[in-house]
DNA sequence: CAGAATGACGATCAAATGATCCCTTGTGCG
DNA sequence: CGCACAAGGGATCATTTGATCGTCATTCTG
């Protein structure tokens, strides 16, 4: 039944069947408000079978619930972020004790996105697990609104993976290196290589980007993922880095700092980062406050995502 | 406590305080997924009361269930039409029995229009009960994406009141005159009213429009608000008229009829509304279908917006 | 080809939800 | 001042829902 799938199918790769099946279970229960039972009776299936449908559709983001509201979450705490820090936008999570907060951001994000991306648009996207989070739940929504991705920074590739985006992936135009190559010589070759030459040009057409912050700490996505040393981290903490954007560093003041691994990095530059009108950032944890002051101070970013504690303690170090 | 409310006060406005608590309260319950005992205790409020929220919220479709599938309904019906008629898109509900067709394809026509719009868009409505249906599930996504509506034809306001947007209304330009006036001269006059043309002008720089398919029945809409008499019609249907737009009467070709009374009319001609790119037609029911037939031959709509049997009816009489 | 493993499906049951009823509180009017 | 009435909130209970378990079919493997 699902030759069409890869043997690892994650189970969120629906085929068309399943998808229109889903669709109209959802359209039965939620528009029209109809119960399983009711909804079993008219597709001729299990009750049982109507229930798994839509947690499978809840799953695959194939059913999205939006909040239409200015203020999701604490409405007092976004207009203190915009207006503390002079941004365009922000969105704040409500507070939840024992939930992670990295599906909550992506969530978050993903509906900022989805409301302010028009059909045909370009997304630009950073380098990070907020990032990735947020591309698994708008995985639907770009097939949908014909939305094309494009990277601002290589070694995106490894993230795309993750996040169940299906179809031969042509809207998806990605830098083909890694985001930090061993030399200076080669990352500036390959910068000027023709076809990275091209995704970065376009990246910067995007009218919106998504980045995520990078905290400085051994802990760090960038560490994990090994495209810095534990050791080099604690170099660029002494030099006074608190963060980074596409693999460049910066100070508390957002400036970035003047490090050799910046001249190794296959990304669209901050500068340049800067030109696009609406960038957003998604980042929370206590650990990622100071990375975002710092953002923020060097008008990095002028949409943010975050969570109420989070926000809270931005606003307290303001 | 809710001074600030009109006396007759629908029930579909909620004060800030209340779009608080239940965006709060809709986050922890669809995107976290807690129970809403839990949220009750988060919140410190009775787990009933959270339920009440919810509904509240779902009512006043600030809670907005979006299903991200190129086929909601049926998907094959819907590439039928679309090739069948040369549609740039449809989409169909799926069928229900018992269950007034109405709500579900204003529900269909919102879902579609909020997915289409950008931010600050303009949106350009025309006449109809399907239109008055769609706004109203549309209320609370225009503050948030600052879209602003215009009105194709006159009398559109006796509609909008019933919509529940509220606000000071300043992002609706509406034409403030009946549709249809008694003369041709003070239609005339009223067209180049300053201010009227002014409204016309912008409609027709809209990129969308959301119009509605008058059937020729007695039962028709324009009958029950008195823009036509039973005998009117009946003469109209003699001439060759199947159904209107805008208040302008067509054969089953889609052609527009030459009537004493469109040159009483105040309102964008179907020539104009040819030159927005977009234009959503939204009906459904036996008793439109000729209408409906008209509307796609004449070329009048690009999008359809109907339920499934009629969807198959159209095919049937193609 | 047999056996095992995997996944789909359906039954059972406990948890969650919302409808109904009733009580409290506030409000207007005699 | 008391009474009637309406609105908001909470308790109770029937319904709805999804988690757990067992069964069957299908496929992979030896």
């Amino acid at each position: 039944m699902s030759q069409v799938s890869t043997p690892q199918d994650n189970g969120f790769l629906l085929d068309a069947e399943e998808v229109e099946q889903i669709s109209r279970a959802a359209w039965y229960y939620y528009n029209d408000g109809l119960t399983q039972n009711q909804i079993a009776d008219l597709v001729g299936v299990s009750r049982i079978k109507v229930s798994r449908l839509l947690e499978k559709g809840r799953q695959a983001g194939l059913i999205e619930l939006r909040i239409n509201s200015p203020h999701e979450g604490s409405l007092g705490l976004q207009e203190e972020l915009v207006s503390a820090f002079g941004l365009t936008q922000a969105r704040v999570v409500p507070q939840a004790e024992g939930l992670a907060a990295g599906p909550r951001i992506g969530r978050a994000a993903a509906s900022l996105l989805t409301q302010g991306l028009c059909p045909n648009d370009l997304l630009a996207i950073g380098w990070g697990e907020a990032v990735s989070t947020t591309l698994r739940y708008m995985a639907p929504v770009f097939p949908q609104n014909n939305i094309s991705l494009v990277s601002l920074t290589g070694g995106v590739s490894a993230y795309i993976g993750n996040t169940g985006l299906y179809g031969p992936q042509g809207f998806a135009h990605l830098i083909p290196t890694p985001l930090r190559v061993s030399s200076t010589e080669l990352a500036e070759m390959l910068r000027l290589e023709p076809y990275v030459r091209n995704v970065l040009d376009m990246a910067l057409t995007a009218k919106t980007a998504l980045i995520g912050v990078g905290s400085v700490a051994r802990s760090a996505t960038l560490v994990r993922y090994g495209y810095c040393t534990g050791a080099e981290i604690e170099l660029f903490t002494r030099r006074g880095a608190v963060g980074d954007v596409l693999g460049y560093f910066y100070d508390r003041d957002g400036q970035i700092l003047d490090l050799d691994v910046h001249r190794h990095v296959v990304a669209v530059t901050p500068d340049d980062l800067r030109q696009i009108p609406s960038v957003i950032g998604a980042a929370a944890g206590p650990e990622k406050v100071e990375a975002i002051l710092g953002l923020l101070r060097g008008r990095l970013a002028n949409i943010l995502v975050t969570d109420e504690p989070t926000a809270r303690e931005l606003l307290r170090r303001k």
